[in-house]
DNA sequence: AGCACGCCGACT
DNA sequence: GTCGGCGTGCTC
């Protein structure tokens, strides 16, 4: 280099800001510094993580007016967290779905990764402060956790920041710094998560353990030749120390003296921290593929081999062998010397398909999802970072994992809606592996029986290539449905039931045969709400205006949404009547009523509540295989993936339970969901038989689940969209206001309509729809509105999303927080 | 986000 | 008059 100025670096830093900074470094410590590496910059009085985005010799114009470059403080990695061809889309990430960059990146990463500067309070050894008579004073009441200092001698770094974030608290501090009672250490918050490492014991001379053995003691022969037999079966690589020490114990010593010899040496290596935990079932390889299958991987297949970006929708009905096409990918993609990455949409839906590329490519699978713990997600990361896994099966957040090279990206069962991240950055995870994919060339295969609306759309107007698979593998039949009025099967007073007498005789059947049956709920929970009998109020959420639910298991009313509990022995809030009792149904009455009405069978139940844990969940499941279970009962969680043989019924308690939702999709959702659950039905030699209980069997959603008519659907649903030109005929943009004053929200939603209202007026093309209460339009103590805005592509409504921002800004925005959906697809 | 800066009410 | 509350704007 012939000037010796500094390097300047563009940062993302982990903070809400919407673009880069620059910072510098001096050009001896720039040597090896590479995009994806983790900075310690500082910002506005504080250090803060950055990401490394790029390197550029002489000052950006951008950064031109910028009054002092600050050098950053440190560099926190040796080598990059993510590939420099990730950037590129983490900054189109960031555009579209109007989220800064900084944040982008550190949702994309592992937890635990984000370091920041804090301080934490250590009391003085000499010179301690009148503690005992503060404590008694107005100033110990006013400081609890001055109580805290007195017996640990130091604050946490936690409760520190809380203490320096009032200023009361902070003056506090710095007195008593004056006074040397104590000192404020400021150090960084360590990142929680690291790579771990085990001691490692590699022979010196492998090949000639024997001439050695004569002059060695006994414990040292034996542990010599373990440590050569376990190496050379290991291909000759190093051996855990605890590996040995475990097969003979002896060799804790010996390995000690075998070092000091110098036959021997230690080294410390990564491990890898076993995310599996049950090792998924094995499944083997077919011997021939369907017609239709080998039909989709021929196109497939060369379009993987051109390395140019195409897109598959393979749409196979339930058990026509989807996976298989995948392997089949995988394995062509492979050969190109290229990575695969698998999308799936839940953690417990995982197991099938991991299973399935578990016994097809061993330990070149990686898994990331959020049932991972930190550690074991950082070293799955790690493990694709360094190329050691090529192929990748995760849920959403997947969609970011460090392939260098991606060649292939399947989104198994695309049209689900846990793709959609609805918090934060609010990215549908389909959608960007598309986006992905265009950028680094790869094909995208995107699997569903019951595809999107959208997505079909673009497959039968050749944006997407379409696959179709029609038949079932050996040509099973789909099973018979068949559609109960729930309006006809009331009790004796007239209350509606929950077991219908067919859906009842049909269990009973299935019992006697010996056969397993499936019930499904679209609900969780005891009951849906408390219902007062004298005055016919529920109990609702104080936060959240909705309905709490009740669960018997802990006695206690809940609310799905702020996580507000209470005791369920209540009064009536409005009456204090003491005539109160649960009304509606969730999974555990269900199960309760089940009991009572079959009690010779053996009943699970999965959901949300009993799923937290993975394990628990798939020893559930390994029952219902090993038919230690006659029927399971269970909600979104059961309609998907599984593969049960001898599952011959699959019972719907409420099939219309989605379709009074505010929602455009929510025809769509309602058949997605039947004909999931249905195609739990009969999947090897026994037919399957499905019952729907529904008030609504007339709805042609209803209706054409019965007959597995999707053409049908869809046609009905496009039809439906561009008479209203709801997507794919426009795209919308969801506008969400909240705040703890109910008056300013609601005004400036008003407002800010009415501004988009005249700005319309000059751009025709977009449409203001709204505004409205937000459906939970009280959420954890804050009021919420909304609005949409409609136009005919997402570029024209950033614009205008930008404009009318700028706007009411101007105007003023008070103490209400605005937040930007791209492509909303719950309106809650 | 979280820090500095700046503007208003309640105290010495 | 100052102290301390919080609202606004900027961070390289």
């Amino acid at each position: 280099l012939t000037n010796a100025g500094p390097i300047y670096l563009e940062v993302a830093v982990a903070v809400p800001l919407d673009h880069t900074l620059i910072y510098s470094i001096a050009v001896d410590k720039a040597v090896g510094l590479t995009p994806g590496v983790r900075l310690l910059v500082p910002l506005a009085g504080r250090f803060v993580t950055g990401y490394l985005l790029a390197l550029c010799g002489e000052l950006p114009p951008e950064a031109a007016s910028v009054r002092t470059i600050k050098p950053v403080a440190d560099v926190l990695d040796a080598f990059p967290l993510f590939p420099e061809n990730l950037i590129p889309v983490f900054r189109w990430v960031a555009q579209y779905y109007q989220h800064p960059i900084g944040e982008v990146i550190r949702m994309a990463l592992p937890a635990g990764l984000t370091v920041k500067s804090g301080r934490r309070i250590i009391l003085s050894k000499a010179g301690r402060p009148p503690l005992a008579e503060i404590l008694a004073s107005e100033t110990g009441k006013a400081f609890p956790w001055l109580q805290v200092l007195l017996e640990k001698n130091m604050l946490t770094a936690a409760a520190t920041s809380r203490v320096w974030r009032s200023q009361k608290g902070r003056r506090l501090l710095e007195q008593w710094r004056q006074n040397g009672w104590l000192t404020i250490k400021e150090e960084l918050s360590a990142a929680t998560v690291k790579a771990r490492t085990e001691i490692c014991v590699a022979a010196s001379h492998l090949d000639c353990v024997d001439e050695f053995c004569d002059e060695l003691k006994p414990s040292e022969q034996k542990t010599l030749r373990l440590l050569s037999r376990l190496s050379i079966a290991g291909g000759g690589s190093s051996i855990p120390r605890k590996d040995l020490i475990k097969a003979y114990a002896g060799a804790r010593k010996a390995l000690k003296n075998l070092e000091k010899k110098r036959l021997i040496f230690f080294e410390e290596r990564q491990v890898y921290r076993d995310p599996f935990g049950e090792r998924p079932p094995f499944f083997a390889q077919p011997e021939r593929l369907t017609a239709e299958q080998e039909d989709a991987v021929k196109q497939v297949n060369p379009a993987i081999s051109r390395k140019k970006f195409s897109t598959f929708l393979l749409h196979g009905v339930t058990g026509s062998g989807k996976t298989e096409v995948y392997l089949r990918a995988a394995a062509t993609t492979l050969e190109q010397s290229r990575s695969v990455l698998v999308l799936v949409p839940e953690i417990a839906l995982a197991t099938q398909l991991e299973g399935h590329f578990v016994s097809r490519f061993g330990d070149r699978v990686a898994l990331l999802h959020s049932g991972l713990s930190a550690g074991e997600h950082y070293d799955q990361w790690m493990r694709i970072m360094t190329g050691e896994a090529s192929i990748v099966i995760g849920a959403r957040s997947a969609v970011f994992a460090p392939l260098r090279d991606p060649g292939l990206i399947v989104v198994d069962e695309e049209h689900e809606g846990a793709y959609k991240q609805e918090e934060g950055l609010r990215y549908q995870a389909r959608d960007l592996a598309i986006l992905r994919a265009s950028r680094q060339n790869a094909t995208v295969i995107l699997g569903s029986a019951t595809p999107s609306v959208t997505s079909y759309f673009h497959a039968i107007n050749g944006k997407y290539q379409l696959l179709t698979i029609g038949r079932r593998i050996n040509e099973r039949p789909l099973p018979t449905v068949s559609v109960v009025d729930l309006r006809k099967n009331k009790n004796a007073d007239g209350a509606p039931v929950l077991f219908s007498n067919e859906l009842l005789a049909a269990l009973n059947e299935n019992l006697d045969r010996g056969e397993q049956s499936l019930i499904f709920l679209n609900r969780r929970g005891y009951a849906d709400f408390m219902l007062c009998r004298d005055c016919g109020q529920t109990v609702q959420c104080r936060n959240c205006q909705i309905s709490l639910t009740l669960h018997k298991d802990r006695g206690a009313l809940l609310c799905h949404y702020c996580g507000y509990t209470l005791s369920s022995a209540v009064l009536c809030p409005h009456c204090r009547s003491s005539n109160i009792g649960a009304i509606g149904f969730g999974t555990e009455r269900l199960e309760a009523e089940l009991g009572e009405l079959l009690p010779q069978a053996r009943i699970a139940r999965l959901d949300r509540d009993t799923c937290v844990k993975r394990k628990h969940y798939l020893a559930v499941l390994n029952k219902v295989r090993q038919r230690r279970v006659d029927i399971l009962l269970g909600t979104q969680m059961i309609t998907k993936g599984h593969h049960f043989p001898h599952m011959t019924l699959v019972g719907i308690v409420w099939a219309d339970a989605g379709l009074g939702l505010p929602d455009f999709r929510a025809g769509e959702r309602t058949f997605q969901l039947i004909a999931q659950v249905a195609g739990r039905a009969g999947r090897e030699t026994l037919p399957g038989r499905v019952i729907i209980q529904t008030y609504h069997p007339d709805h042609y959603c209803i209706d054409l689940a019965r007959t597995h008519d999707y053409k049908n659907l869809f046609e009905k649903e496009i039809q439906s969209r561009r008479e209203v030109a709801f997507p794919p005929f426009s795209r919308l943009i969801n506008i969400r206001l909240e705040g703890e004053d109910p008056d300013k929200v609601r005004n400036l939603a008003h407002g800010m309509t009415t501004l988009a209202g005249k700005l319309c007026r000059t751009r025709r093309t977009v449409d203001v729809l709204g505004p409205a209460p937000a459906p939970l339009a009280k959420l954890r103590g804050r009021y919420r509105w909304q609005f949409l805005l409609k136009g005919p592509d997402v570029e024209t409504l950033h614009a205008f999303c930008n404009r009318l921002l700028s706007k009411a800004r101007q105007t003023g925005i008070k103490a209400v927080r605005i937040s930007v959906d791209v492509d909303p697809e719950h309106m809650m």
